[in-house]
DNA sequence: GTCTATATACGGATAGAC
DNA sequence: GTCTATCCGTATATAGAC
């Protein structure tokens, strides 16, 4: 039995199909979804929904642009703010995006299932190309262990490190939760526990030798 | 365009259409599978596909089900050997997982998106509830904690990174290779590098104080 | 066991009334 | 703008011949 959700208080009808689109394709996945049930989530017709988005692919297409502009975002700000330190940048994105996934949960799991289909189309419509290595972050981080301050390693390793670390959790946050004995309630402890502890740990990693 | 690979060599008729059925599911996710591309790949006709397994349910019940043991399989072993230290495992978990992980590096994403779906299921069918509290992997980081040489977080940190930091990397390889300009080569190569990485920052991550 | 042909259902999209 | 009714392509599954 789905949940028959409705979208309620003062949307438009237009906004009220796109929060309920959202709703759908982060859970079920682009061909999983049936525009009906899109609409009756939205409380409307499925006329209505090809009369204000001409199909369910434009629809989604929609959604999946914004979904990744928001995970884009939130990282792009911070990475390039020429005036932090790299540990203060590291707070920041770690803390930011841990607060984003426990409202949005299901964000990461639906970009990156959905993205294994057509990466290509979407990665350069986003300009992701070379995005990481653009970043003032990547610059610093470059400086930092040529200065033998951080540990001669590829620099990618520490983004992949902290990328993982806050994101992977929430991806397999169903297996996680059964597997250790997780109610949702400690999850998000637990999620919010390493606000503070994801910067220690990589600051560690960039002291070793 | 998709490849048309169909599947060669001295194998079954019904071998040949599990390893095409893996194949695509994996690819492109059951709700977008057509039972249709399975039998072209496997180079028979849709009706023995049927005659074989029944339904396309069925079939994909059986991949994945093949897919969750491969997964568990490779950390029950390491994680219950009773002679093994902590250090010990850690390392034997990241690298058996990487080797593993190169060869095969769609299941987690085809695991992990199918099984937003209807996680209850599968879940307590694998046996998977509680699977990690149960692990003398577990029971002897607990002691470590207690006994004050390892930091005095909740254990199952430890394992969530190790997990994270191995796997979520080809989760999102698409978007890494693309946002950090890598090359597939280039990829594993540092993924390879991650076999002897990972375990040592996980140990610097636990002497934390 | 393996095929061709077909029944049947489902889902996206549109026509047309209001 | 919003609805009801319907068209039509597509995909699963089966019947039945070989």
């Amino acid at each position: 039995m789905a949940k028959k959700n409705k979208i309620t208080g003062d949307f438009t009808t237009e906004e009220r199909i796109k929060i309920a689109a959202r709703i759908v394709f982060t859970k079920k996945g682009y061909a999983a979804t049936r525009t009906r049930d899109i609409a009756e989530a939205a409380g409307i017709n499925l006329a209505l929904l090809n009369y204000y988005f001409r199909s369910k692919e434009k629809l989604f297409d929609l959604i999946m642009l914004e979904s990744l502009q928001a995970f884009k975002h939130s990282l792009k700000g911070v990475l390039n703010d020429e005036k932090t330190t790299l540990e203060k940048k590291i707070e920041q994105v770690v803390s930011g995006y841990i607060d984003l996934l426990i409202t949005q949960p299901g964000i990461p799991l639906f970009v990156l299932s959905e993205l294994r289909h057509d990466p290509k189309v979407l990665i350069s419509k986003m300009g992701l190309k070379d995005f990481i290595y653009r970043t003032s972050f990547m610059k610093q981080l470059k400086q930092a262990i040529a200065a033998g301050k951080v540990a001669p390693v590829h620099p990618l390793h520490f983004m992949i490190n902290m990328l993982s670390m806050v994101i992977f959790p929430f991806v397999a946050s169903p297996l996680l939760k059964s597997a250790g004995r997780m109610k949702e309630e400690e999850f998000n402890t637990l999620m919010t526990e390493r606000k503070k502890l994801i910067p220690k740990w990589i600051f560690a990693q960039m002291k070793l030798k």
